[in-house]
DNA sequence: CGCTTCTGTTATAGACTATAACTGTTGCGA
DNA sequence: TCGCAACAGTTATAGTCTATAACAGAAGCG
């Protein structure tokens, strides 16, 4: 391999054939989940044979990952990409959750991607944590101007110690929430707790928990989230 | 295979057998994943060779089924020993939301079991639904007293449908919450709830997207319970 | 006491990941 | 413009794993 080329006519098609490969890999993984991606079967495919596909990925796992980072920064993406109705925190935090419910909903098997886990000792890359970041972004200036209730005390308490400790995670803080240390941590917890909301509804929709109940995730996710915007007293 | 006899002393090696592939399935969990699992090394770890456990498991897929029905079983039981601090509902409800989590955190790769989806069009068998509905019935007499706050509305609705379309359900909530079909609505609509906020912390720490982060899953899932107790006006 | 059922064996087919060794092609610079 | 180095693709092959087939021995039941 040693480090491939960026430019010129042979970078574009190798990248455009990555492209090819992975679109290939997300139609299997719709099917028949990440058992169902073999390799040998998305070359055949694109009609090439077995062992070509190495070129392009080194192996499954990197073909996996490029996925899981590839579906990250399109959940950001969507997540960045949601209407504000411009008449406050409270209607943009909705907005904010329907459209990552949304993304998750019309392609469960990407969803499934982000929230499983290869390995137990599996860590992620750092470009890919970024990526996970990404998408809670938006969420910080919401609660930025929310009063946290009470019962949020420990969870502040912690964010406050982490933006202490950790000078990276308080830049990425501080960019949406400007006002003081305050009002950061509370911006923090306000996006952890509604990361794990998101979470709760969306991972047991996704994962077809829901199906012959008599509820929808749409109906479950608008009352978290409504119940979570008025323990932040949001506007 | 043909009903094989329930009595006698070879049902009882049988079942002895069953137990002992479980255990070994289990120990290469924990360290591999799904993805270790393979019939042949744990054949091998068993002083047997290879197909000798198809007389036991029809397939790979019987096996996990069987250790993923198990692990609804084991996670049922963790719950309802819980103790009931005997203080009201808000205690009793945290006291079992904390065995949820305390089973799910010792055994995280069992609870990854329980979350994940084994394939897109995958249907659990009736009898892991029955059990994934034990794990959830010692809520429902917590909320049955319960006051729903405004927000949670869309949702009584919706539960209050599902318990004059399907009677099965009925029976069952109205076995723990037995003072008419409003405190039955509400507690199912509690338990929901419920169940989602705790797959919302539960899931992601296990999961590992929490480390490096500045809190821990205990305060996370005290926190969101809390709210949810004051959603609910619990005593 | 014999037969039937059950448990285990080896052999084998088939799918898949991954590497090795080799061949043809293409773009880039001297 | 021509040569070569980097790259894309091939077949062959090793190794792992699931699963079935065919067969051999042992245990229990009538």
């Amino acid at each position: 391999m040693a480090e491939a080329r960026t430019t010129g006519p042979r970078a574009r098609y190798r990248e455009q054939t990555r492209a090819e490969i992975k679109d290939a890999a997300l139609r299997q993984l719709a099917e028949g989940g990440t058992d169902g991606l073999a390799l040998v079967k998305i070359a055949k495919g694109l009609g090439m044979s077995g062992p070509a596909l190495y070129r392009y990925f080194a192996s499954r796992d990197d073909l996996l990952g490029a996925l899981i980072s590839d579906a990250y920064g399109d959940a950001a993406a969507a997540v960045a990409a949601a209407p504000d109705p411009g008449t406050g925190p409270r209607a943009r935090l909705h907005a904010l959750a329907t459209a990552y419910r949304g993304w998750a909903v019309a392609q469960p098997h990407r969803y499934l991607l982000i929230q499983g886990t290869p390995t137990p000792g599996y860590t992620a890359p750092p470009e890919t944590l970024a990526s996970a970041r990404a998408v809670l972004t938006p969420f910080l200036p919401v609660f930025a101007a929310g009063t946290p209730a009470p019962a949020t005390a420990p969870v502040v308490a912690q964010m406050r110690a982490w933006l202490a400790a950790d000078a990276a995670v308080a830049a990425w803080v501080a960019a949406s929430a400007p006002d003081g240390t305050e009002a950061v941590a509370t911006a923090l917890t306000g996006t952890v707790l509604a990361w794990s909301t998101l979470h709760g509804t969306i991972g047991l929709e996704v994962s077809g928990h829901f199906t012959g109940m008599g509820h929808t995730g749409d109906t479950l996710l608008t009352t978290q989230i409504e119940l979570l915007a008025e323990a932040f007293s949001l506007g």
